[in-house]
RNA sequence: GGGCUCGUGGUGUAGCCUGGUCUAACACGUCGCCCUGUCACGGCGAAGAUCGCCAGUUCAAAUCUGGUCGAGCCCGCCA
């Protein structure tokens, strides 16, 4: 007898069908008990009237096989419920459990702590399990709107001689006998490829971050969306393709993703008009509206962020904001300039988070070279990369989403490791 | 790197300020018995923690002090 899943039951009443899972929850009456199964399609209710069949070794978590008749049935939650003919038990569980999964998680109050502990175990939760649904189709729907848009995938090394900005966030490790360091981002990598003639390309991938922060929004460790295209007029090209792009991811979720953004009570905007402001508006913005000096000159710092995303949300009704020309200063080398002081770099900020950062890139080999003895790195040392801009490097320019970030924001997660299925952070390398 | 907070059965908390009556409480879970419609099932009973670790103060430490290990948050920096 082949296995049935939960979702397919309702093709089966009347019939009799083989369910395989977890005992999610065992509710006994005496004369009558019911038994929650779950398996990688949902959760059903079974209900066992025969006083022959054996309970005593079924424990909550134990994985087993049910032969049972699905029927209609008024009383059962969702109107359908499988009457057992019998249970066999496949795997058994130890009792007790590390914690429950199968009470609502508000009740149950668990600390982060003790679920990243218990990884694997913590996942069974539905509740836990829907991030990482809703994180993958939020990769899938970036991957299939730039597939679409003619981009190519790429996959680059995560092992790499030199960093992207200079090399002091850099995790090294050892190559045979040489010093290397684990990648903090793609970039150099795809922007050779789009000078390699590929002219659009995108990559998801890990990148590594030995920043020595510990807040609910880093983890050294995080999924990169990147991509980069060439023959762009300017930044904006970029922007537009970005709002076009998570239109699509958000439509994408919403339809399917129901369940699990029901479970955490998240109702989607449907992305209409992003508003963008230059960074010396929003300086102004900060100060007119909320009385708000920027401590450094150049960036932004958290509770800006949080205070330009109240004010999209008060003027343009938008969630998400652009601030676009950053000033040069706070700024990677291969940012294109805008004028003397600001940039073509630019931020998306989402509820309160910077969730994208992206730009228009210097193509000119000779302003690019300029520029990083301006940062003051030596050329020499990024030769492998310059090399391209030598024969022909047409405009280009793109952008990296956090993928755990877009995640944490979409859901209200209030730790970034939330949406890390095993967050590496300072204190943390196991599970 | 700077600042703040927290470590008590499997899980989450109370107790700590104002040491003794803590032989450590409560909820959920676990185990046993009862229950034919539960769905945060219910009822009765039971087991389970030398209070992160080390030292000190004291007649007496979960409680006070110091150290140590672990955790969380904010800032800098960033996705």
């Amino acid at each position: 007898m082949n296995r049935v899943l939960v979702r397919e039951i309702p093709q089966y009443i009347g019939n009799e069908v083989l369910l395989k899972g977890w005992v999610h929850q065992l509710r006994r009456l005496g004369k009558i008990n019911f038994l929650l199964l779950r398996d990688r399609s949902g959760i059903v209710q079974t209900v066992i009237l025969d006083p022959t069949i054996d309970l005593s070794k079924i424990d909550q978590e134990s994985v087993v096989a049910i032969w049972g008749i699905p029927k209609k049935e008024a009383q059962a939650p969702g109107g359908i419920e499988v009457e057992v003919k019998r249970i066999e038990l496949i795997e058994q569980a130890q009792s007790p459990l590390p914690f429950e999964v199968n009470r609502p998680l508000e009740l149950l109050n668990i600390k982060l702590d003790t679920i990243l502990d218990h990884r694997a175990f913590a996942l069974r939760h539905p509740k836990i399990n829907a991030i990482f649904k809703i994180e993958a189709e939020l990769v899938h729907a970036f991957r299939e709107f730039l597939r679409k848009e003619d981009f190519l995938e790429i996959h680059t090394s995560k092992i790499i001689s030199q960093g992207t900005e200079g090399g002091t966030n850099l995790f090294p490790i050892q190559y045979f006998e040489t010093q290397a360091y684990l990648a903090q981002s793609p970039q150099f990598y795809k922007q050779m490829m789009v000078g390699a003639g590929y002219e659009r390309v995108f990559e998801v991938g890990f990148v590594y971050r030995a920043e020595d922060h510990a807040t609910s929004r880093h983890i050294n460790e995080y999924l990169s969306l990147d991509f980069e295209m060439g023959f762009i007029d300017s930044e904006k090209d970029i922007i537009d393709l970005e709002i076009r792009l998570l239109r699509y991811i958000f439509e994408s979720i919403k339809k399917n993703c129901a369940n699990e953004l029901k479970l955490y009570e998240v109702d989607l905007p449907t992305i209409e008009f992003i508003p963008q402001i230059q960074f010396k508006e929003a300086r102004e913005i900060l100060k007119k509206y909320y009385r708000k000096e920027l401590l450094t000159s150049d960036d932004l710092d958290p509770e800006a962020e949080r205070l330009l995303c109240d004010y999209a949300q008060k003027e343009f009704n938008s969630e998400f904001i652009f601030v676009t020309n950053y000033p040069i200063s706070a700024r990677p080398f291969y940012t294109m300039p805008y004028d003397e002081t600001y940039s073509r770099g630019f931020d998306l900020l989402y509820r309160g988070m910077e969730v994208t950062t992206g730009s228009q890139r210097i193509h000119n080999y000779q302003l690019l070279v300029n520029n990083m003895a301006k940062f003051g790195l030596n050329p020499q040392d990024f030769e492998f990369y310059l090399e391209i801009f030598r024969y022909g490097m047409p405009p280009h320019g793109g952008l990296a989403i956090g993928a755990e970030r877009l995640t944490q924001q979409i859901l209200g997660l209030k730790n970034i490791r939330e949406a890390s299925l095993f967050p590496r952070d300072r204190y943390r390398l196991v599970p």
